[in-house]
DNA sequence: CTGTTAGCGCATTCAG
DNA sequence: CTGAATGCGCTAACAG
């Protein structure tokens, strides 16, 4: 058990046989090229007992193929992503991958050196939740014959494929709760401009607005980032409007904390002052002060397809372009978040 | 900006230099070598005109180092750890290293594996929250001189150098506060037992009584895991017991969902029929129904320090043993989740 | 059933 | 100031 063969030269010297032979047994080519029972056992056990494991770097390099696979989220600490990450993870090492990390911090210009990054670090494929709209920086990846999927968030009108919830659809439920539930000045708190979920979200709320043939009043709409303070800022501004909205549409998870925070520092409570519905389940939504209805994204979903799409594309040796985007249907959790201010019978 | 050079060779073809040039110029050498300023410019501009960048595999097969660490948690999806890897990421790549991720999903057998994989891969250290207590795997590691340090956890007398928060510390200060507030019958949910985390934050909480000469009734101390399950069916069992305790000191954020849960669905709230103290301060504890009283840890800390002797280890080329172990306070954070039900004067 | 050897892309020693 | 040649550890084509 001493670690002290390191590569398959010194390994097939011991063992008075050639590096093809050890290289096939321990690929398990053994079969394939008729090498005897007993030496395929001598290898293998000795490799054992000498802790010799394959030099991954020296095949990489060999065989133009790594074994690795890079993701790019823009916040890792968004337990949004986290659970992503780890379901990503847990899917490709069943396949034999690894995953390097890469947290872009929402920022496109790092999105854009981690992307180069990871091509020199020649991963097989890029999972990537982007940051902007545009997809040059990607699609340039592309014809570097790296697949890419994009998860979260995509590009419209680009030929990279995606893994998202159904943000439009989900936001057109939390809305339409809230109407039905007798509101009409309902706010809305978003991301960052150049990130399609947000602006899918933010077109569902104004479809449902539509809808019901409420007028879209724009300063109850804004926010730049997925953030807690971004949530906490616009929440001050809304509760400073001569009419205040009467429930808050929060497009992240971390957005609604910073609400909560707001309304607590206003000695405002939920739903009797304002009523909110929000984006992305929590382990703690239903425990807040006033259980919260929430949109829950099929995470666990969203992760295994993106990684079978990735690894499909990887082993075809170019992208599916068939498989182009596909958004996955979110759910409403009715909690207590929201009042109800005017019954209206379905 | 097409991206059609992929290899050195063909870029000094190109520019009808030598590859010997061409990779000094791109290594910051130029100087040291006296390329000329012109050279080296033209060898610059045409490396950004095609596109071109270091295959960092082949680099790191020829130099034995390939900017990469590896890290393993035990579950990337709990906010701490998430957290701890957002830091760690974003330091290691100032520094132009890579973080190769894995989950060990809190098991010894493929924490193992995944130490394995990450030799195979060749990375240059390894950041990792153990689960055994046994170091032999990990000492192993050190033999083939591969730094390792370990975060959040450690390992009894090795010298496997470690970062963690003083979890003795921490749970002495959650549990007097209890006790101070007139509670005697405290309970503790904890995680798995081979984690020294756990174990160490048991050991605070068995201080803690010791010095104010409560007994200790074993039949108060359980848990098997850092999991939301493992609080939820913990406080189920607690609640069964014919004296049941008036507060609940949990070891993790995880845990303490489970808590608020099982006390959900029996109807009790906190801290009128319960209190409650949990490690590990979120984004949201304040927002609970009961704000909750928590323990913080200084996880921004911990990933720097982990990061910055790790690093020294790698350059150094060799561990440094001096720095055995590092733990860094946590902080009580009082809420509302702790009745005062028998007032003391400190 | 097993072995010899070329070459993946790079940094570097030695030689100008 | 620049270049030719070597070898990092591995796999696979080719050769028995």
């Amino acid at each position: 058990m001493e670690g002290n063969v390191s590569n398959i030269k010194e390994l097939a010297g011991r063992l008075g046989l050639s590096v093809t032979t050890v290289s096939r047994v321990l690929n398990g080519k053994a079969a394939a090229h008729r090498i005897s029972e007993a030496t395929s056992r001598r290898v293998v056990s000795a490799a054992a007992e000498f802790g010799y494991s394959v030099n991954r770097i020296a095949r990489g390099l060999k065989l133009e193929r790594t074994e690795t696979i890079g993701l790019i989220v823009p916040d890792i600490s968004n337990p949004f992503f986290a659970s992503v990450a780890k379901t990503i993870e847990m899917e490709l090492r069943k396949q034999g991958y690894s995953l390097i990390l890469c947290d872009s911090q929402d920022d496109p210009g790092s999105e854009k050196e981690l992307l180069e990054l990871l091509a020199g670090r020649k991963v097989d494929g890029i999972i990537l939740a982007p940051v902007g709209l545009s997809c040059d920086h990607v699609c340039h990846f592309r014809n570097r014959k790296i697949p890419v999927v994009a998860i979260d968030r995509y590009f419209p009108g680009s030929p990279v494929p995606y893994i998202t919830c159904d943000n439009y659809l989900g936001a057109y439920m939390a809305t339409e709760h809230l109407i039905k539930s007798g509101h009409r000045r309902i706010a809305c708190i978003h991301g960052p401009e150049g990130v399609s979920s947000s602006q899918d979200r933010i077109a569902g709320y104004m479809a449902a607005l539509r809808k019901f043939r409420i007028r879209i009043r724009h300063q109850l709409v804004g926010g730049h980032d997925f953030g807690e303070e971004n949530g906490y800022l616009e929440t001050l501004r809304l509760l400073k409007l001569k009419k205040r909205p009467t429930a808050i549409f929060a497009l992240g998870n971390l957005i609604s904390l910073g609400v909560l925070r707001a309304l607590q520092d206003s000695g405002l409570s939920i739903p009797k002052d304002i009523s909110l519905v929000t984006f992305d389940e929590q382990p703690y939504s239903a425990y807040l002060r006033s259980p919260m209805t929430t949109i829950e994204q099929p995470r666990e979903e969203i992760a295994r397809k993106a990684v079978s799409i990735l690894l499909e594309a990887v082993t075809a040796g170019d992208i599916i372009d068939s498989t182009i985007g596909i958004q996955l249907s979110p759910r409403l959790i009715v909690r207590d978040s929201v009042r109800n201010i005017k019954p209206v019978k379905s």
